[in-house]
DNA sequence: GTGACGCTTCGGCGCGCGCCGAAGTTTTCC
DNA sequence: GGAAAACTTCGGCGCGCGCCGAAGCGTCAC
């Protein structure tokens, strides 16, 4: 009965703690037990069966390392679900505080999504992607997108399943934008060339004035 | 906290009866109370009480008549939220009676989903569209699709915020086909003009000769 | 070794959910 | 009017979940 899975499935996400979890870790990076346990507020022992319980259903994956248990999204399929469960709910409420606005705004303007760029830079970067002919209609790599990543960023498909390039829905944009493979290779790129800097500790990244420059040299990108 | 939101639509889904309520609710019609009761196989009392949640949360909209309590799907962001839930889970697995097989068969070969044409009849036609031009990249209407539509199929663009045409995940063929107001409107002449008809009470739906015939000559399509 | 640390296991508490049957309400049919 | 049908409300039952604190276990630091 896909009833039963899929009430199975709802429910891996229907605790407050769990579905805390599972945001949180929508930042891509990999958690401890304890850390993601003071994130949600709730206790060690709370923290491990709840991980427990995500990890076995296959939501999660973990990698033990010495004495600390470090968690992740299993893979893009989880980060992808929990994208559109957000997007299902809209935007987010207008904020209250000041802080609370400027953070929203940043996340809004560019942020990580698993393990690819989002928010406006993500759908900007697509969409001048796009118009240069290096995307297809469905977000897939052209033949001439990919001697491009190849020549510019130094992409070489994985020999894996994962898709090469494919859409992710964007919960503040409405808008599709780049994921897979080449989404996360233009990412670590990014980050690694100093293009685009992490704000604080969050997911919200910024354009650095080194990468508005590149950006505009490779896709003609003005300035967000 | 949108962790918070995010568990609560989960619970919504996180019960075997409510998760099957939703499931039958995505062929798109209006069910009666006692129906999805028996569907489901609970007491008239227990599908009360879960209609009343899934409607007081705005997964589920109703319409009474008389004496009896007619409910849907709230609109089409909610099927599509399901089959987006339904596509991460894989598709379903092997099934073990041959009533069955030639069932979920069927249901792949095509099926209505919410109010448009799914499975490989559905991004068959979608396919199709898109290679004569009339659906765009991003499976917007072109201007010619459009024209098309109005010439061959009556189609008038509804005045209400609902998408022209956008894109629908199918959890069997792991494509997008085509959905929104375009794509309800073909489901809903293809019927009508006796093209297309139910198998049995499922959703699954087959194309009649005349059909074969008309699609053929309106898009090329080879039979399936 | 000794202690601190990170995590897990266990027992126990309390709440809330899902279910039913019975009784009540509203509508329809005759 | 009376009876039947569709649905709702209520009481009650039982289970399972989420939480914690305490105890236990492996790992790391010194």
């Amino acid at each position: 009965m896909p009833a039963d899975k899929l009430a199975d499935l709802a429910a891996l996400l229907a605790d407050r703690t769990r579905a805390r979890f599972c945001l949180t870790l929508l930042d891509g990076r990999a958690w401890t037990s304890s850390e993601l346990a003071t994130a949600a507020g709730v206790t060690a022992s709370t923290a491990s069966e709840h991980l427990t319980r995500l990890i076995s259903a296959g939501f999660l994956a973990e990698r033990r390392q010495g004495r600390h248990r470090y968690v992740q999204l299993a893979g893009p399929k989880e980060a992808d679900l929990l994208e559109h469960l957000l997007a299902y709910l809209g935007p987010a409420e207008p904020a209250k505080t000041l802080k609370a606005t400027t953070a929203s705004a940043a996340l809004a303007r560019g942020r990580t999504c698993y393990d690819h760029l989002a928010g406006r830079l993500g759908v900007a970067i697509t969409d001048a992607m796009a118009a240069r002919n290096l995307l297809d209609d469905d977000l897939t790599l052209t033949d001439h997108g990919l001697a491009w990543l190849t020549d510019t960023l130094g992409f070489t498909p994985p020999k894996t399943r994962r898709p090469v390039a494919k859409p992710c829905l964007d919960w503040t944009e409405r808008r599709s934008h780049l994921a897979g493979a080449a989404g996360a290779h233009i990412c670590s790129r990014l980050h690694a060339n100093g293009w685009v800097k992490p704000i604080g500790t969050g997911r919200a990244v910024k354009v650095t004035p080194k990468g508005e420059k590149a950006l505009r040299d490779l896709l003609g990108l003005a300035p967000l």
